[in-house]
DNA sequence: GAAGATTGACGGGTCAATCTTC
DNA sequence: GAAGATTGACCCGTCAATCTTC
């Protein structure tokens, strides 16, 4: 019987669309940005030197390069982030978190945490907390396996 | 401090996609169908008189009307799906499964058990499904409560 | 010729405006 | 005039084809 594994489904598809909905909303609105974009400078901000290959940035934004490509140009247009054609290997394009960029990020982020405490956290305690990321990343650790998708 | 909280939307965002790409590419290989398109047939299926007022089914889709109009207009031109007026009130229309729906559905959802067993089932033992469950219906539910959304 | 990024055509949805019926 | 569905304009991403550089 595969009735408890398709409630449980509709139970993360839910708190997934509620959730990233919430985050969209509070971004668009506070930040001037949506999540991917969100996302994107925030990996920026966490690479050695701000920067990162577009083909790495994609498999870490789990987008195609293609998409990477059309969010890249808005944050461009905007003066969030830039592009830098290294002199070593003019074949790879690199992203590249501007000081505006950073500027932005800072006051996207502290209004993502507050979407996160104000769901993931308003309905859980410590405890259930713990258990819940412990299980989802023993799931993630199974599926990444299974699915060999690169380095996220 | 906000971090695990971060970490758990990203295990649940990371689950989410995982599933919902595999369910997304086995569906069309060998239904035919997309996820979205899916659950109509199965929110029909399950309906009284195997039919649902357009209004109702987007609201269970979790997608605006306009959304839906186009999903369902995909589904009629396939034949799985059929338009009716009600003579009653004019305004409505009603999505109703046709027989070809019903094979379809049934074909699809063979695929979607089997991508369910082979994700979520895979890598967890039955007292961790059943706690997942528990925790991630305890959010929903808390969730739904705040952000009131309708019946789904 | 293969790696890497971009582009064109398109799929799939949102939003605001519109049309019909109550 | 409000309820309900649809349409037009558009946003965001995918996919396959293309262009450049190694």
């Amino acid at each position: 019987m595969t009735r408890p594994l398709i409630l449980l489904w509709r139970n993360l598809y839910l708190v997934n669309t509620l959730v990233g909905d919430e985050l969209n909303a509070r971004l668009a609105a506070e930040a001037g940005c949506s999540l991917v974009e969100h996302d994107l400078l925030a990996w920026l901000s966490a690479a050695p030197g701000q920067r990162l290959r577009m083909l790495d940035l994609a498999r870490r934004l789990r987008i195609t390069p293609g998409g990477l490509t059309r969010v890249t140009d808005r944050l461009v247009e905007r003066g969030w982030v830039e592009r830098e054609i290294p002199a070593g290997n003019r074949r790879e394009v690199y992203a590249i978190l501007s000081d505006s960029g950073v500027a932005v990020l800072k006051a996207a982020r502290s209004n993502y945490s507050r979407v996160l405490r104000e769901t993931l956290g308003r309905h859980l305690d410590e405890q259930e907390l713990e258990a819940l990321a412990a299980m989802t990343g023993k799931l993630v650790e199974g599926l990444a396996a299974t699915r060999p998708e690169p380095t996220g």
